[in-house]
DNA sequence: TGACTTTAGTTCTAACACGTACTATAATTT
DNA sequence: AAATTATAGTACGTGTTAGAACTAAAGTCA
């Protein structure tokens, strides 16, 4: 005979939502300080990442892929350009526009910070999973995803 | 003959860690805008859940339990309180802490909430995955994380 | 007891983060 | 062409967020 009890903290997708979560935080933990040490925020680090092999991208753009806001990408934009990393220059086909692309000394920092992080993280994930769990947990992760952009 | 490429950004780690991110982003956007429908932010939200159903925690358990470092929810604490959601009262048998607890408004705004937020987040869940997928994903996602919590 | 060390919570700074309002420009409609 | 609507980026207000410096109170140990 089971305790029959209604408490909404006992729902069974709640086994699901804390370790996603906790998960998330414990990764990003790691994930921005190590990139601190590389003398980057986060939100810095990927637009330089974004923006890295390409000739420039708008605003909105670079906004889309790295999921950042546009209010909170101009602020993001200034403090980059102010460490001389990035540079904006108009675009002659939309004048409401506004290209965004790295500077020499930008393009510089890419490629010396991207794989620095990525060999970084990299064992974290290699020593937690087989190539064969990865493969399900991102089919799993997608499903969830694609969930929660329906409706 | 595949092409022997070494981008860093073809690691195969990747797709398991861009998956991550977006399915928490794209949950937590959900989230969020819930959450604000009912007034709060999510850190209040995760303060007001943690303190309910409790006789008052320290900020220090509050911190551990909300994964907010306590800089942090000194101000989150703050807003709550000019909300009349939370009282602090000294601690007896430690007089460094402080005793956060739930308001006779704090409770019910506990009660309306954390019930209301459950169930609209729970469709999402149940729609993505079945029951079998979520035991799946929590290991996946718990080996994940406990890999990221060594070292 | 008195000098270290740890712990609890606040204060402070820099940087996000979101939503709203605003300006300028572009696209569409009539 | 004029009016309407949509889009691009910025400005602003409120609220996190982490981390370092600070104060007060315990705990430790010699």
């Amino acid at each position: 005979m089971t305790a029959q009890t209604n408490d909404p903290g006992d729902e069974p997708f709640l086994k699901v939502l804390r370790p996603l979560v906790e998960t998330y935080s414990a990764f990003m933990r790691k994930d921005d300080r190590h990139i601190r040490t590389l003398g980057l925020t986060q939100a810095q680090f990927d637009v330089i990442v974004t923006l890295g092999d390409t000739e420039g991208l708008r605003c909105k753009q670079i906004s889309e892929k790295t999921l950042v806001t546009k209010g909170t990408l101009t602020g993001v934009l200034d403090r980059l350009e102010t460490k001389g990393l990035i540079e904006r220059v108009p675009c002659d086909k939309d004048r409401r526009s506004i290209i965004t692309r790295l500077t020499d000394r930008g393009v510089e920092c890419f490629e010396r910070v991207f794989p620095a992080h990525i060999a970084y993280i990299k064992p974290f994930f290699e020593r937690g999973l087989s190539p064969a769990e990865m493969v399900t947990l991102r089919a799993l992760l997608l499903k969830l995803k694609k969930s929660f952009e329906t409706t």
